[in-house]
DNA sequence: TTCTTGTTGTTGCAATTGCAACATTTATAT
DNA sequence: ATATAAATGTTGCAATTGCAACAACAAGAA
């Protein structure tokens, strides 16, 4: 269940869709989806298949920045896909749910499931700031030794222990970092060199004391 | 009027106020508040006064993020302020009302005022996000000169103009791009002596087509 | 298995950057 | 008006970084 949806079910379900004007669409495999959307304001709601985000940068190289799954949530303006950089793409035959944001503020309904899909709404973003602000302090940081130390840092904070796990792979996490994978290998190595961290794959216990 | 309370006025405001479980709190000049709550999640308004947010940082000195004034929203987890590094104090005597997020997200009022309320800080987070994404993807850019022009881009669109005014000092700038103040002037001169931009005080016209 | 694709570690080198320091100018407060 | 604080421009230099290239390895598909 997408977690937009939480708490609403059948005839409110169906009423609420109504209510938003919501759109559900069927996009074959490998079809560019939104490209006409990209300067509205909408939320969308990946119901089954999968979906992926490719940015064109300015060499005019694509890089995939998210590959999303079943029940995930993404959309344009209001999270960061603003402008013709950008493209969204099906991997697999995908139904999606396409919501305006603008019928979301301005519907005046009020009722029991309007007022449930709103929390639900919220609390995603909420927790989307949270998200965007925490990789924002990492990314403000001036060397990729601080970087890494406050990603630790969190990642410590989260799980409570400093033994931290990494989600996901290293080449990953210098895109994260916005930093050269090669530089990042590089500082990590002279963290490890210094005693200051132990790795091992994705496991990452922390020797400090304040971290 | 703080636009957390758009179109709320009068007895359902009282009414609002009582349902979130709003405190509304009086702190004289120079206090540090929310020191007590920094693990809490709550929103706050500023409704008269003037505040500041500060950042230790790990050399020990203490820097302003920033300064807000009347009407102005901040708060803790949701809004970046997520640990002991930081610190917010009032700079006049403020007054503060506090309502704790959970609140927000648990309320079963389902009532007019809940209802707009709920909107007008959707509204906000979008909005928050929005910010986000686009110093994230300034931030991701790998130099001073690259991280310059996607900001310029930005502002270009946004003002649908190639002349575009910067909103606050050289200085401010360079620690919203997060590098070096004396690096980005560097790179600003470059950018002048290689004819891309013309800048006059805080006025940048863009003399390059892809912008 | 074999092929393909993606991840990781490593290193030399050139380019970029942060840092420190200083002079000027501009803004703000008394 | 004068003093104080803040912003800007500039530069040398050392440190950090991105980039390119390559080898080794792992994972997954055919």
């Amino acid at each position: 269940m997408n977690e937009l949806l939480y708490n609403i079910t059948g005839r409110n379900l169906e009423k609420l869709m109504l209510y938003l004007e919501a759109n559900s669409l069927f996009f074959k495999k490998n079809t560019a989806i939104l490209s006409n959307l990209l300067d509205e304001n909408v939320i969308c709601l990946l119901i089954s298949g999968k979906v992926q985000i490719i940015k064109n940068d300015f060499n005019g190289n694509q890089v995939i920045m998210e590959i999303l799954e079943k029940n995930a949530i993404f959309g344009t303006t209001i999270f960061g896909i603003n402008n013709s950089d950008y493209e969204i793409k099906t991997l697999e035959d995908s139904k999606i749910v396409i919501i305006d944001f603008n019928n979301i503020i301005s519907n005046t309904a009020n009722t029991v499931y309007t007022d449930q899909f709103l929390k639900n709404l919220l609390k995603f973003t909420a927790h989307k700031i949270k998200e965007n602000n925490e990789r924002i302090e990492i990314l403000t940081c001036k060397t990729i030794r601080n970087k890494l130390l406050a990603y630790f840092k969190q990642m410590a904070k989260s799980s409570n222990s400093r033994v931290i796990y990494l989600p996901y792979s290293l080449t990953r996490l210098a895109d994260y970092l916005a930093v050269d994978r090669s530089a990042m290998s590089r500082e990590l190595k002279n963290l490890k060199d210094e005693g200051f961290i132990e790795i091992k794959d994705k496991k990452i216990k922390l020797k400090y004391n304040d971290y």
